[in-house]
DNA sequence: GTCTATAGCTTGATAGAC
DNA sequence: GTCTATCAAGCTATAGAC
């Protein structure tokens, strides 16, 4: 007998894309199970709480990979600041599949259960915030401008993502994400 | 007994409000029903095509909305510029209750019927698209900047929509808002 | 740890009285 | 035009075998 069928990342994998995709309402247990390979009584061992903890845990699983990817990235010194900016927007430009995924803190942050989620989302953006702020201040900015700007950067993204899905076209997202150096101050 | 116990545009408005909050897959019949005051048959008698219609009848009247209250009042070249489009942004600040209320339009471009959708919310945000840069043409920009600018006043409408709502903030929004006047060249 | 089978409820939708 | 009552299907969640 199989130990262990399904790789527990794989699934992780598979559940934010479906909530990124149906948001929580439309996450039915059927698609959840048929996406992770994994039949709806196994993932009840595997999250007991059921739908709400696996959207829960998708949450965890992306503020760690924010803090690892993002702030980290920024964070580390010993590299030029536009390398580290560079890398951290790649980053995010794969959690949404460079324009072509939902952002699962979105579709999550709406529906009948948002309440639930809201302060692991807030922060989330918050971990976002600060890292663009402080790449803004690297580059000279005031802290208040800073601040300012990381805020715009998120808004760019988030809203550029929205009307990328909504037209049908990327490269609203791609363009959005690619003026962002110049918005924190880089090569100014 | 009484003919019409709910008048259309209350109606309207109801189910304009449970689809921003719920989106599609959340949005209930039941809620739906209790929003609006009709039982579930009454709908149905309404909008024969029962949830899917209900979606389509309000994205219809959104169009409606934004030719009214933004194309047309933009175009209406009698007024000063400056006018026209604060107009339109106060139209659309009600719309999302001042930052209170998530975009209809976002809400149901995801989701299990989203393809059903997606034409008609298309045309709503090229509808403002058009406007904006209508806006920032007749301020003396060119024309491919101008269509830029305008895409950038939409992804900031709709991001800091995302962010306020996300980080329970409205000031968000407000602050967005009031940014596009001038991102469309008005007062340079 | 994964499965089949199923309970119990909620869903979208319909029938028919008034 | 609105209602009560109801259906079949889908839902979340659980029981229990292996």
């Amino acid at each position: 007998m199989p130990v262990i069928k399904v790789f527990p990342q794989d699934v992780d994998r598979k559940l934010t894309e479906v909530f990124a995709r149906f948001g929580y309402d439309g996450a039915s247990m059927e698609l959840l199970s048929q996406a992770t390979g994994l039949k709806k009584a196994s993932l009840y061992h595997r999250f007991p709480g059921g739908k709400k903890e696996m959207a829960k845990h998708v949450l965890l699983n992306i503020r760690a990979w924010f803090l690892d990817r993002v702030d980290a990235v920024i964070r580390d010194t010993s590299r030029p600041l536009d390398v580290r900016l560079e890398e951290a927007l790649m980053a995010i430009s794969d959690l949404f599949a460079n324009g072509d995924r939902n952002c699962p803190l979105r579709m999550l942050s709406a529906g009948s259960e948002s309440a639930s989620f809201q302060e692991s989302i807030a922060a989330c953006f918050t971990i976002l915030s600060d890292g663009f702020a402080l790449v803004a201040t690297e580059n000279g900015l005031p802290e208040d401008i800073a601040k300012a700007k990381a805020m715009e950067a998120i808004i760019n993204i988030q809203g550029s993502l929205v009307l990328s899905r909504a037209m049908n076209d990327n490269n609203i997202f791609r363009t959005s994400i690619s003026a962002i150096p110049k918005l924190l101050g880089q090569g100014n």
